[in-house]
This record gives structure tokens, sequence and C-alpha cells, in this order.
DNA sequence: CGCCAGGCCGTGT
DNA sequence: ACACGGCATGGC
């Protein structure tokens, strides 16, 4: 599959974001939230000088739930995103790097301890802010395995079904050179957000790809 | 106007 | 353990 969207879609360069924090920004305020909506939300900070670490830990709380506003779910995310800079301030000197070398596995878990972080935003932070070798899943991989019957029926949202989407991701590159998972999941969960978009929306807008049709909540099964 | 977005969390069974 | 709403806001 990973090959196919290579091929169909081209190499995607995520995440969206120009340094560590600003991913970590957006990875909070995507939460189920379009992408568009989050730029103008990262416009709002960037206009405030608060697309840094310090320029969120000078920001009211109040004040920046007014900023974020047009990506929704203002009164978890502000808090949310404020614990995350207390939580650096707190345990790792201030700095993101401190966090950066912390292994992955145990900073797993101080990520899943915070209010609002659950599995994927706590992986597309280790990922894509930290670079570390940690596959994503999302809504869009979940419909795709379902719906090609890649995992066994039903288990979805909760933490079991997350676990069974990232370790059948692991298991599809177990063959590559360790070296290279970072890297591969990185452009794999691009490609996946990439494909869905094009064909979520009204328009699809990814013809020839192999994953047509899959993508969309309505979707019906593949035989 | 109605559906949905790159989830997460509290509550009820 | 697991399903099920609610959560804010805006695009299409």
């Amino acid at each position: 599959m990973h090959e196919w969207l290579v091929t169909a879609c081209g190499p995607q360069h995520w995440w969206p974001a120009n340094t560590p924090f600003e991913v970590i920004l957006g990875a909070y305020l995507t939460q189920n939230t379009a992408w568009k909506a989050v730029e103008r939300s990262l416009d709002n900070l960037k206009r405030a000088g608060a697309l840094t670490l310090e320029g969120i830990r000078a920001l009211p709380v109040e004040r920046l739930r007014e900023l974020i506003r047009p990506s929704g779910f203002v009164t978890r995310k502000a808090p949310a995103i404020k614990a995350f800079v207390a939580l650096v301030d707190d345990q790792f000197a201030g700095s993101l790097k401190n966090m950066a070398a912390t292994p992955a596995d145990p900073l797993r878990a101080r990520l899943l301890a915070l209010p609002g972080v659950g599995p994927e935003t706590a992986d597309a932070i280790l990922l894509y802010a930290f670079g570390k070798a940690v596959p994503v899943a999302d809504e869009y991989l979940r419909r795709i395995a379902e719906r090609h019957r890649l995992l066994s029926p039903a288990p979805s949202h909760n933490r079991k079904g997350y676990d069974a989407l990232t370790r059948l991701t692991r298991g599809a590159f177990a063959s590559d050179p360790p070296a290279s998972h970072a890297g591969l999941y990185n452009e794999f969960h691009a490609l996946v957000v990439a494909v869905g978009k094009a064909h979520c929306g009204r328009k699809a807008n990814c013809d020839g790809c192999p994953l047509a049709g899959d993508l969309r909540r309505d979707a019906d099964q593949k035989p």
C-alpha cells in the first residue's frame, strides 16, 4: 500500500511546520479538526509571537483560548497546551531538546499522562517533532484497514484498536532496515492523510489511487 | 442546511 | 473492558 501511495501521490514532506514546537502545537490543534482551521489558529499564534515555547509560556490561558478559537475545542485544547509547557518546564528544565533526548518508550508514557494527549497525538509528537521511529495511526488508516479486512472486524477507537493498527504498520515495514523506519513511518502516515483528504471531500481529486472510495465515513466495505 | 474534520475524555453498561 | 456522546468551530 505504501509503495502504491508513493507512486500515486509522491513525497509529502511532513509535518507542515518549521520547528518541533510548531509540530506539537499543530498536533494538539488538529484533533478532530480540519487542518485549514488549524492554519488559521497557527497564524493567529504567529502574529502574537506565540509559536514558541516561550511565547506560549508568557500567554495567559484566556488569551491562548482566543487565539486558537478557529480550531475548536478551545476549553480543552488551551489548558492542554499549557500543561505540555508546564511538563517541559517542570520535568525537562524548560528545554524541548531535553525532552527530545528522552527514549521513546518512557517519553510516550509521560505524554500520555498529559490531559488532552491520547495515543495519536503522542505518537505524532514522537515521530514528527522528535524523529522517533514510532508509527502513527489515525481514523483514515482505521477505515482503510477495516474495509480491506486487514484486522479482525470491529475494534476501533479504543486503545486496543489503536495498538492493533500500529502493530499492523510495524509489521508491514518489519523487513526494512531499522534505520529507515522513522522515515518510512513519517511518509506513510503523511500519505494516508493526503489520500484521506483527497477522498473525504465532496470531490475526490486523487483519481487512479487504489484506495479511492475507502475513506469516506459512509463508504462500503470491500469484498 | 447538514455533515464532518489528521481525537480525547467522562460516563454508563 | 468497551461502546457512546459530548466537546467548539468553521469549511464545503
